[in-house]
DNA sequence: TTGTAAGCGTTATCAA
DNA sequence: TTGATAACGCTTACAA
């Protein structure tokens, strides 16, 4: 069971080519498969482990010239590497962050993602990322596997999780950064979209630019904090306008019978003359709701239809399609150093990061567009 | 600097609910922030180590049903998670399994993702995912890191990486297995798709449907063995039916030279009379001309350019974009379970699995809209 | 400046 | 059926 396991060997490898020495002529041959350890090192060097680990920390310091070149090459002719695992399991740390993604299908989470891997990077972490696929059992599973890997800190984008699982970590010293969404009961550091600002600002733009009925579209708002103040900042700033608007809850994974809605309430709007804009809650509803648009209007629907929203998706560009930029990047990055802000021992309440959305206007609302949508405004 | 790191405490949280127990009140609070240790489960269950593993390793047969019973007692009372380091670093095996991703962004690696995850799930290991974000010293120092933290295995799609590189991990005895594409030199397992079968498939069916010009679109080749082969195939296809053919390179980096290059082949062609038809080599690329053929030709720019490609990206169906599906889930839970049979012992010549794409035909290069395309096709 | 030895949380060996 | 005890590969007092 434990036999050496024979290294791949060409054979008759269809596609690929060439590489045919037959024996691993390479330095590590004489350990058979397995990695040198410090211990190794230590022999060919011809001193003890602890200079070695000295050396591997930066002591250089402590290190007569002599003794440290020897251990230079001894690493370098068998290709060691220190083993993290035995590090970590030694120091107590092992530099591991656990990141949480609810859905990497979405593309604000990669977006995110490459700001945490980044500030990762700089800071000397490895981010174990770990994705749910939008399966609450996923969710909680992963969690478990996190502690059991010891990492040093969480960077949670929630599905579902309950507060008590959550609770677990901190109370466990673990401290949990949140990204994007609050979890209810769980008073933790969180890193976001200023969401108020956000859907004020993109309300504002479609009133300004002369829609009439406002439309916003959202996911069930249930437990996921982010959907709740967007809409919530949609009314309000509806009422403070003092222009017309209303919400629209889509569930995406049985969509119909909100798009059934949808299509009435555009079709009840313009009989009353209105010009009509919709407002999509986030990326993944705005491509639901186009395709939905163009099965119904035509490859021509934006002339019939406006639709914006928060995400700029990479297909937003293509349609031409207004939105606001979240600044994915940034709330990851962050999200890394509030952790490691707290793993350096920083005690303090918990902290709330809103980072402001970027308005990227685009052809959907532009005035010269809406006169094409008036003309054509006929569709039932 | 140990010091025991105080948990996050309420405060004023601005946007937060309730939770204002003063004290860590639960059960692991006697111990303070550390996690329980197989120790402290012996001592609480009043036993060995030993028994304590046994019953971690469900060695049940072997233990009497009443330590059984303290044992998962003491396990419950102690919140007791094993430390999978520590068990790894005795047992010489982690089940941690490396997957470097070239570029998440590119909604292939993705799904590709999906699959890897399923399966490592199934299989009881757990995906380290490394994102180099298209970024050659990224890739390497990622490839460096997993084989410091001791992965049992290594899921690759390359970006760069040199074949020496690789060579390490198999001469270390630990397994490789190559997504998408293949590394020069390094023979091992690798799992993708059927790019010839593929390619041929879009092809015939371009030619299917009358098209006479087309016109293949694939970013610089260079050691990419998966673009050169789409590209091979298109020619090839193209040699047998007799059709005529062209093949554009264009570096997304840099694409505009590419892109005037591309409007002039088209135009030539319709001014020979010829129906072209444009056909990226993966999802990408076909994003990128699509947005550079919006801009030239407006909104309707499907009524005068035809555009398939391989991918089926999330906005081809807005678009109505012929596309060729890739198995990308399968294509990861493939590679894991090659993977899992070289961990497994499995000595056998490389192995080279190359699953079958999905033409999903849209209105893009139906005939009703070529009629439209023809109607239209003046545009210089 | 260098080395010895103990111990991190497990599992494996061996004896009771 | 159970339990000491010795590793695993590393870091860290503590000595020399």
């Amino acid at each position: 069971m434990t036999a050496s396991r024979p290294v791949t060997r060409p054979g008759a490898a269809p596609t690929t080519t060439m590489s045919d020495d037959p024996t691993p002529t390479n330095r590590t041959a004489a350990l058979g498969a397995r990695r040198a350890t410090i211990t190794d090192v230590a022999r060919e060097a011809g001193t003890g482990k602890t200079s070695i680990s000295r050396y591997l920390n930066g002591e250089m310091g402590v290190l007569s010239p002599d003794l440290r070149e020897r251990i230079e090459a001894a690493i370098a002719k068998l290709d060691y590497r220190p083993n993290q695992m035995a590090r970590g399991l030694k120091r107590g740390r092992n530099r591991l962050i656990g990141m949480l993604l609810a859905d990497l299908t979405n593309p604000y989470s990669v977006e995110v993602l490459q700001g945490v891997e980044a500030a990762c990077h700089a800071l000397g972490y490895m981010p174990l990322i770990c994705h749910a696929a939008n399966e609450i059992d996923m969710e909680r599973r992963y969690l478990q596997l996190l502690t059991t890997y010891r990492v040093e800190g969480v960077i949670v984008n929630a599905l579902g999780v309950k507060e008590e699982l959550l609770q677990g970590f901190a109370q466990g010293g673990i401290p949990v950064v949140l990204v994007d969404r609050s979890v209810e009961g769980f008073v933790t550091d969180m890193v976001g979209l200023d969401n108020p600002a956000a859907v004020q600002l993109a309300t504002c733009h479609l009133v300004d630019e002369g829609f009439e009925e406002l439309l916003f579209i959202v996911q069930p708002v249930t437990h996921v904090s982010s959907r709740r103040l967007r809409e919530a900042a949609f009314r309000e700033t509806v009422a403070t306008l003092n222009a017309s608007g209303s919400t629209l809850v889509i569930d995406l994974a049985d969509a119909s019978a909100a798009l059934a809605e949808l299509d009435a309430r555009v079709v009840a709007a313009k009989r009353a003359g209105k010009r009509v804009a919709l407002f999509a809650a986030n990326g993944p509803v705005a491509l639901r709701v186009a395709v939905h648009l163009k099965e119904r209007h035509g490859v021509d629907w934006q002339a019939s239809v406006v639709l914006m929203s928060i995400d700029d998706s990479e297909w937003a560009q293509l349609a031409g399609m207004t939105t606001v930029r979240q600044p994915t990047y940034d709330i990851g990055r962050r999200a890394v150093e509030f952790l490691h802000e707290r793993l350096g021992g920083a005690a303090m309440p918990a902290r709330e990061c809103l980072l402001p959305g970027e308005l990227v206007v685009r052809a959907s609302t532009t005035r010269t567009d809406q006169l094409d949508m008036q003309r054509a405004s006929q569709g039932t």
